[in-house]
DNA sequence: CTCTGGCTTTGATCTGCGTCAACTTGGCGG
DNA sequence: CCGCCAAGTTGACGCAGATCAAAGCCAGAG
């Protein structure tokens, strides 16, 4: 899998990590090799050696773990600035492909973690990063487990414009089915929902992937 | 709330962290004061500034989020040499109490973080306990947003198995309606399940809060 | 010993979401 | 511009699990 692909660059960057809450002092060095996938193409498997840890420059990746029947979950989606592919050692856990065309920054772990000039500042870092997904995970367990689909929904597209941040317009990356493999929910019911939404003025479907939030103050009173 | 209880002593230890997954390199120092909770106390609050790092030494604990109608997800239990209580920075962004009476260690953050021998060593211990919860976190973000109520159940059962390793026997520290608040179902159906799997043969109620695993190759195959 | 209150089990009924199926929309190549 | 195919929407119906209700079951207090 992971094919070589089109476009490849150099990339190096010292950013500024875990979106708004990293302050000044953590920062995560990565270096590596920018690469475009287009739009479905596996970044790596679930099972495969954890060699590289990925950042997304532009596009949208998804993160998600297969039933043996065909069930899938998708965890995460990865956006602009986001790191994945974080594991605590041997395996990815997760498979990720590409959500849309994408452009990603692969850098080894022995080059995040050990090569790095201050090993404590890198390591704190990485705590950092992995704290943050993982309160992110607490949420997402908290939605899946005791909130109905019209909360679901709208908790999804409430935490994505904060993490896109266009405004009051969401710009969805993804399909219905990815929206429905990360909600627990189908295609039909996240459909419904969304017309739903509109019907009681709180959202408007500029275009199927274009989602304008009327009333963030009523869709917040939704789901707290 | 965290009252000060009954019993206190002081625990110190250098033991290995995140169970089955750690290698010998990876030790979290750990000192504190051991204080017992009976069951039902509050250890911390969500929102509470998050001080102290917490580790089971008896019995276990239930880390879970609230909404404001009172629905609850809990999203793990700590049993015992489990540490909780890691977060990012500022506050707590769960809730933990006690499942049943309890003796827990306490140490501060700065103490386990900072103060430590080789804080390399520490910052990768953290990233190693951070890690082994997000995968956990995962897998639990599969069953719920993709299986049904047996296969919540089993999946259950079979970790916690693995977890506490009394041979094919799980007792349980905690009540149905904390099962039925982490697989995000209701206790009847909980109860309902467990019957059906006991006259399946798949396991025996003992009683109620002690299950013996008589088929593990059948229950396994039940969840992939 | 009995009483009390909380936990668990069991049964009957209801409902939110899934399933199945048809139809609409929109983007792209020719 | 048209036609094609994938993606999205809408409707009818069924079922897994929630809800409501009641009856055991056990532990601790008196």
């Amino acid at each position: 899998m992971t094919a070589l692909n089109s476009r490849v660059s150099v990339y190096h960057s010292v950013e500024a990590v875990a979106g708004k809450v990293s302050s000044g002092s953590d920062l995560l060095e990565f270096t590596g090799i920018v690469k475009t996938y287009p739009r479905g193409q596996e970044v790596f498997g679930q099972g495969e050696h954890a060699d590289y840890v990925y950042k997304v420059v532009r596009g949208a990746v998804r993160c998600f773990k297969t039933l043996s029947d065909g069930r899938r979950q998708i965890c995460d989606f990865a956006l602009p600035g986001d790191v994945f592919g974080l594991e605590l050692g041997g395996d990815y856990g997760v498979s990720a492909e590409a959500v849309a065309d994408c452009a990603i920054v692969a850098a080894r772990r022995s080059t995040v973690l050990e090569n790095s000039a201050d090993p404590v500042a890198a390591a704190k870092a990485m705590v950092r990063l992995a704290m943050a997904d993982l309160e992110r995970s607490r949420d997402h367990i908290l939605t899946l487990g005791r909130r109905g689909a019209a909360e679901r929904v709208v908790v999804f597209l409430l935490e994505l414009n904060d993490r896109l941040d266009g405004g009051d317009t969401v710009e969805l990356p993804m399909s219905r089915q990815d929206m429905a493999d990360y909600l627990g929910l189908t295609i039909e019911t996240v459909s419904r929902t969304l017309t739903h939404l509109e019907a009681e003025g709180l959202i408007a479907l500029k275009c199927c992937r274009s989602i304008k939030l009327c009333d963030p103050r009523g869709l917040r009173r939704l789901c707290d």
